[in-house]
DNA sequence: AAATAAAAAGACCTTTTTATCTTTTATTTA
DNA sequence: TAAATAAAAGATAAAAAGGTCTTTTTATTT
C-alpha cells in the first residue's frame, strides 16, 4: 500500500517530532540509527520533506533537522502526498483501475471502511498532535529494542 | 500490500471459476483479455497455480485452464500463499519488523481488525463459494466495461 | 502421419524502487 | 581564517518487480 520510502518518512518524522526541536537539532545519521533505516536513503527523503516545509533543516556544525511550530501543523497525509502521492492510499485492494462503491471489487466493502478510517487518522491530526498521541499511548516507531536474539 | 502478481492471480482465478469448467476450458489469452492483464505474465502465474493444484490445465488444441471440484476447494489464501507468501498479508502497515499487539505501531489497532477481517474472507470460503458470492452480489473482476471514454 | 493449438519451461528485457557514493554549500568553532 | 561538521544536490548502483519472447512438450484434429 505505502512504499518503504513513505513508511521511513512517516516514522522518522514522528521520531523527529518527539525528540528534536529548534534548540536540539538531530542529524540524519542519528535518526536513521534510532529507527533503523538506511541513512543515505533517509537523507533523500528528508530533503523532500524540507522542500515541502514538513520539517526544517540547518546546515553545518550544530546543524541538523528539527520541526518548527509551523512545520508541526502539517499532517501525516502531507508526508504521504509528497513521497508517494495520496492516491496510493486509495487504490483498489485487488488492483481494479478505480476503487468506488459503484463498481466494487469482491472485497471493496471490507476495504473501504478501513481506508476511510486510516485516511481520517492521517488527515485530521497535525503531526505534533499525532506524535503526542503516539507517545502517550506507548506506540512504537521501531522495534530495535526487541533485537535481543 | 499484495503484489500485482497476486492481484492478477486472484482476479483471473475467480474469473476462471465463474466462466470455465472441465467441459469448457479457457486459454490464457482469453482470460487475460477478459480481465485486462498482460497475458504472458498471467501464463507464468497460472503455471504456479497449476503446480499448487489450485487450477488445472490440459495442453493442446481444445486445451486450456479450468477448475475441478477438488481445485475449487482451495482458497484465495492459497493463491496468495503461492504467489506472494501469506506474510504479505500480515506485514506492519508502517514497516515495523513485526506486526503484533505487544509492540504496536501508531496505527496497529486500526490496521489489525481490517487484516483479520480480510484474512477471514480469504480463508474461510473456498474459491468456488467465494466465486459464487462474487457473482451473486454483483462484484466486479475488471472495470473493462467502463472504458467508454 | 502431419498440422495445429495450447500450455510448460526458461531465458531475457524493462522499469521502478531502494540504496549508496561523491561533490558542493552553508555554518560553526577554534 | 582554517578546520570541522552537517545538509543539499546529483550521479550512480543494486535489487526487485513487472513484463516479454522463444523453444519445447503435449494433445487434438485432419
Ligand atoms: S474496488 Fe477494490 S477495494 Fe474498492
Ligand atoms: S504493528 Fe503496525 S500494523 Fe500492526
Amino acid at each position: 500500500m505505502l512504499s518503504r520510502a513513505s513508511k521511513y518518512a512517516i516514522l522518522s518524522t514522528l521520531y523527529l517530532a518527539e525528540h528534536a526541536s529548534k534548540e536540539k537539532k538531530m542529524s540524519v545519521k542519528k535518526i536513521a540509527e534510532a529507527i533503523d533505516v538506511p541513512s543515505p536513503f533517509l537523507a533523500k527523503l528528508f530533503q523532500q520533506l524540507v522542500h515541502a516545509k514538513i520539517i526544517s533543516s540547518i546546515k553545518g556544525p550544530k546543524g541538523g533537522f528539527f520541526i518548527t511550530k509551523k512545520n508541526g501543523e502539517k499532517t501525516v497525509c502531507d508526508i504521504i502526498e509528497n513521497i508517494d502521492g495520496l492516491h496510493k492510499l486509495n487504490e483498489c485492494f485487488l488492483g481494479l483501475n478505480e476503487c468506488d462503491g459503484e463498481n466494487p471489487c469482491p472485497v471493496h466493502f471490507i476495504v473501504e471502511p478501513f481506508k476511510r478510517n486510516i485516511l481520517g487518522k492521517f488527515r485530521d491530526k497535525s503531526i505534533m498532535e499525532f506524535s503526542k498521541e503516539v507517545a502517550d499511548n506507548g506506540r512504537f516507531l521501531t522495534l530495535k529494542h526487541l533485537d535481543l536474539d
